[in-house]
DNA sequence: GAGTTTGAAACT
DNA sequence: CAGTTTCAAACTC
C-alpha cells in the first residue's frame, strides 16, 4: 500500500457503487461541475448581502435548504468572509438581485479567501496537502470548492489538468454527505437575513450546522470550527469542556488581549459588519495567518449565545460536562441579557462585532468624528454635483439626529457598526 | 522548520 | 451509529 497513493481515486467502493448511482451522481455532478458556470435555476433564491455564497447542494438538500446566493451555485463556500472595506461598488453588488453569475474561467472559482494582515487583502489561502491529493475535504481548497492555486500540495489532482478527477471526488463526497460543500456556519432557518433586516436591530442568528465536537482545546482555539468561525458554541455541538459561551471568562480572556489599538482590527470589525460577514456561510473571521501566537482576534465573540433551545433548555458549555440538569435549566450566568432578545426557536442573536472594543461612552466620540467628517465631505463637494453634497449632508443629518441624548441613552450595540459604517462611507468619499 | 496536538473527515 | 484511522491545520518548541 504505497501510502500516498494509497487511497485510490475513486475509491473502489465508489467504483463499485457508481454503476448504479452513475445517474445518480451524474445528477448531482451536473449541480456540481464548477467549471461550466450553468446554473440551476435557482432565481428564487434571495440574494442575501448578508450571506455569503453557500454551496452547490445536492438536489435534496436545495430542497430543504433556503436557497444560497446565486453565486453559490459556483463558488463553494467562502472559508472566510471578507472583512475588508467594501467599496460602495461592492455593496451595490451585493444588492443586485439574483443573478447568474458565470465564472469567466475556473481560476475564477477560487473564492477570495481574504486573509487581512494589517488590513491587506491576502490572496486565497493555500493547502499543504499531501496525502489527499487535494480531493478530500481534508484539502481547504476542495472543500471551499476552489482550485489549488499556487499550494503547496503534493500530487495535486485539484485542478483543471485533472477534472475528471476531481468531479469523481466532489460526486464521492457528495454522495456521503449531500452537505458536504455546504456552509458550516449559517444563518439558522429562522435567521435569515431577513429576520436581521425586519428587527432592524440587527439580530442574526449563526451557529455550526453540524456543531464542533472538541475535546481538549475547550474551544478556544482554531482547532474548533465554531471557535474559527468567531461564533459561539451551540446547541449543535457535542464538545467537551466548552469554554467558547458567552460569559466565559476563558474566552473573554482571549480578546482582551492585545488588540486595543489595533486600527486594522476594528476596520476589519467594522467591515464584517459591514459586509454582514456574521452568519455569512464563510467564516467570519479572517482567517489570519497560521503560526499565530495567542489567539488573537476573537473578532466579535459575534454571536450571542442566548440560553435557551428550544427545549428551554441551554447547552451551552454544557455539552460539556457533568451532566449537569438540562432539564432544570440551568440559571444561565451568562446570558448577559442585555440584548439578549429571547428569540424564541432561535437562540443565537447577533451581537456587535465591536461590543467589546467601543464602549458606550465612546459612541459620542464616534458621532463628533463623523460629524465633522461628513461637514468636509459637504465642504469638499459643494462645488460638485449637488446630489453628492445632498447624500453627504443626509448623512449628516442623519447622523446629527442620532446623536441626540436620547438616542445615545438608548443606544444599541449595533450603533457601533452603523457609525464606523458611515465614516467608513464618508471618508471613503473624501477620498474619491 | 520539525515535531506534536487536535478534531474533522473518512473509513470499518 | 460507534469506534478507529487518516489527514491537514493549528499549535508548540
Amino acid at each position: 500500500m504505497g501510502e500516498s497513493e494509497g487511497s485510490e481515486f475513486p475509491p473502489k467502493k465508489q467504483q463499485q457503487q457508481s454503476e448504479n448511482a452513475y445517474f445518480q451522481t451524474k445528477k448531482l455532478a451536473r449541480q456540481l461541475d464548477f467549471t461550466q458556470g450553468v446554473l440551476p435555476d435557482h432565481t428564487q433564491s434571495q440574494p442575501s448581502p448578508l450571506q455569503k455564497p453557500p454551496l452547490l447542494v445536492s438536489p435534496a438538500a436545495a430542497q430543504s435548504q433556503p436557497q444560497p446566493h446565486p453565486q453559490s451555485q459556483l463558488q463553494l463556500q467562502p472559508q472566510v468572509a471578507e472583512i475588508q472595506v467594501v467599496p460602495q461598488q461592492q455593496t451595490q453588488q451585493q444588492q443586485q438581485p439574483a443573478r447568474a453569475v458565470k465564472p469567466e474561467s475556473p481560476k475564477s472559482i477560487p473564492i477570495p479567501n481574504t486573509e487581512l494582515k494589517d488590513g491587506t487583502p491576502k490572496k486565497q489561502r493555500q493547502c499543504n496537502c499531501k496525502h489527499s491529493r487535494c480531493l478530500k475535504l481534508y484539502c481547504e481548497c476542495f472543500a471551499s470548492g476552489t482550485y489549488c492555486d499556487g499550494c503547496n500540495c503534493v500530487n495535486c489532482y485539484n485542478n483543471v489538468e485533472n477534472e475528471a478527477a476531481r468531479r469523481e471526488a466532489v460526486e464521492a463526497t457528495l454522495e456521503r454527505n449531500p452537505n458536504a460543500f455546504r456552509p458550516k456556519i449559517a444563518s439558522s432557518p429562522h435567521g435569515t437575513r431577513d429576520s436581521r433586516e425586519e428587527t432592524g436591530d440587527g439580530l442574526v442568528f449563526v451557529k455550526h450546522n453540524k456543531g464542533c465536537h472538541c475535546k481538549k482545546s475547550g474551544c478556544l482555539k482554531k482547532y474548533c470550527e465554531c471557535f474559527q468561525a468567531n461564533i459561539l458554541c451551540s446547541e449543535n455541538c457535542k464538545c467537551m469542556d466548552c469554554k467558547n459561551f458567552e460569559g466565559s471568562e476563558e474566552r473573554q480572556a482571549l480578546f482582551h488581549g492585545d488588540h486595543g489599538n489595533n486600527m486594522a482590527y476594528i476596520q476589519q470589525a467594522a467591515n464584517a459588519a459591514i459586509t454582514g460577514a456574521i452568519g455569512s456561510s464563510g467564516y467570519a473571521s479572517p482567517p489570519v495567518s497560521r503560526k499565530r501566537k495567542g489567539q488573537e482576534l476573537f473578532f466579535g465573540h459575534t454571536v450571542k449565545d442566548q440560553s435557551f433551545d428550544r427545549l428551554g433548555h441551554f447547552q451551552q458549555g454544557s455539552h460539556t460536562r457533568p451532566p449537569a440538569p438540562s432539564s432544570s435549566l440551568p440559571s444561565n450566568p451568562i446570558a448577559r441579557a442585555g440584548n439578549a432578545i429571547t428569540l424564541g426557536p432561535s437562540k443565537i442573536t447577533y451581537r456587535s462585532l465591536l461590543a467589546d472594543i467601543i464602549q458606550p461612552q465612546d459612541l459620542k466620540e464616534l458621532c463628533s468624528v463623523l460629524v465633522v467628517l461628513s461637514g468636509e465631505a459637504a465642504k469638499t463637494f459643494s462645488d460638485q454635483r449637488n446630489s453628492m453634497e445632498k447624500r453627504v449632508e443626509d448623512q449628516r443629518e442623519t447622523l446629527l439626529a442620532s446623536s441626540t441624548q436620547e438616542r445615545l441613552q438608548s443606544h444599541k450595540e449595533s450603533d457601533a457598526d452603523k457609525l464606523l459604517l458611515m465614516i467608513v462611507l464618508v471618508q471613503t468619499m473624501l477620498i474619491k
